[in-house]
DNA sequence: CCCAATATTCACGTTTTTCTGAAACTACGG
DNA sequence: CCGTAGTTTCAGAAAAACGTGAATATTGGG
């Protein structure tokens, strides 16, 4: 037996599966996205937009799918679109917007870190000096601050070998199986 | 010029500086962690201690500098307590408790992360046989995975880094500086 | 075994956040 | 330059999170 939820796979090997089950995922996938701080709508947004085969849907889409007003909709993108996780794109000759998950979402993501992570080593470092840089309290703050520093020198070279082993990772299966059946359909992105 | 906030540094070089700038950092400070995604009273009471000398104090200091109820403490402490901050130890002859930061917290927080980051993996992977492994939504979800795998493993490498480089910041310190006037204050933790 | 000192839990009022419907705005097509 | 499809903003209702005070539980000392 190949999976067995009733319906066997007529088909379409590829693209409609149940309805269901995907959006089942699309909760329980935003739902982790929650607990690790990401507000709830556009946690359901983005997990929704990773589910999508193309990648891409517009407001409307996301609206029927999710059930939730435009509003809601409007409001999730604009920080999905900040932080970098999304992107917004007009299709020419219409005027509906759709939105795109970015290809390299954590790698991106990732690097945007930094800037909190300087904003903590400044405010460690202000607060040994104001406790006094000899104490035991100063030392504690001092010795955080440095790890944060550590942990930025840390992620630059992490990236870098991320892109490495990614790169690796599209070779070997490329070789390894055939690829090329259709078109180039995920082309690598845009922005 | 010294410092320059009014009254000069009279005597105490290492212990009670103006606990009014010292607050002030601890708002600070706890400002950060809440951006970062933790909670109001956890995050002022997380940075206190650290402020602390000692690295300890009790739920009745805690109320007291933070002018927040008992309740408050007890409540803000279950979740530090929870994912590892703090330790609550038990002063014998007394019947109070004292929370006592923890030394490596960065360092140990950042092992926990292994399981959210677990969890993830186990979801993703789920997501990609719903909406098929061979689409590019699957694809997509895949290498979401893959990549949450390759950051446990550097996470690992970095956390064994970090010891090096913490040994090796600590042993230069020593030799620098004369380290060895007091008695070792900061004894090295005990949980 | 009881008393007193602390700590924790619980129900409640308060503040914040969240989401919606409706109005205001924008930009493309004609 | 107008009309309309679509998006954003805004005010407010609904829901959730927060913090407190009071009650309850726990623990060490006598």
């Amino acid at each position: 037996m190949i999976s067995g939820k009733g319906r066997a796979v007529e088909r379409e090997p590829e693209q409609g599966q149940d309805p269901r089950a995907v959006a089942d995922f699309v909760e329980r996938f935003a739902a982790e996205l929650v607990v690790a701080g990401m507000g709830r709508m556009p946690s359901r947004i983005f997990s929704c937009l990773m589910a999508e085969e193309s990648g891409v849907l517009t407001s409307a889409e996301l609206s029927e799918r999710l059930q939730i007003s435009p509003a809601a909709v409007s409001g999730g993108m604009r920080y999905l679109i900040q932080v970098g996780l999304v992107a917004k794109e007009r299709e020419p000759g219409s005027r509906r917007d759709r939105y795109r998950v970015l290809n390299d979402v954590w790698f991106e993501s990732l690097t945007r870190r930094d800037e909190l992570l300087l904003r903590w080593i400044r405010v460690l470092k202000e607060g040994e000096a104001t406790v006094g840089a000899g104490t035991a309290a100063g030392k504690r703050l001092e010795e955080s601050a440095a790890f944060f520093e550590f942990m930025i020198d840390e992620l630059h070279g992490m990236l870098g070998r991320w892109r490495e082993h990614r790169a690796m990772r599209g070779r070997e299966e490329a070789g390894g199986q055939e690829e090329a059946g259709g078109q180039p359909e995920a082309r690598r992105q845009q922005a």
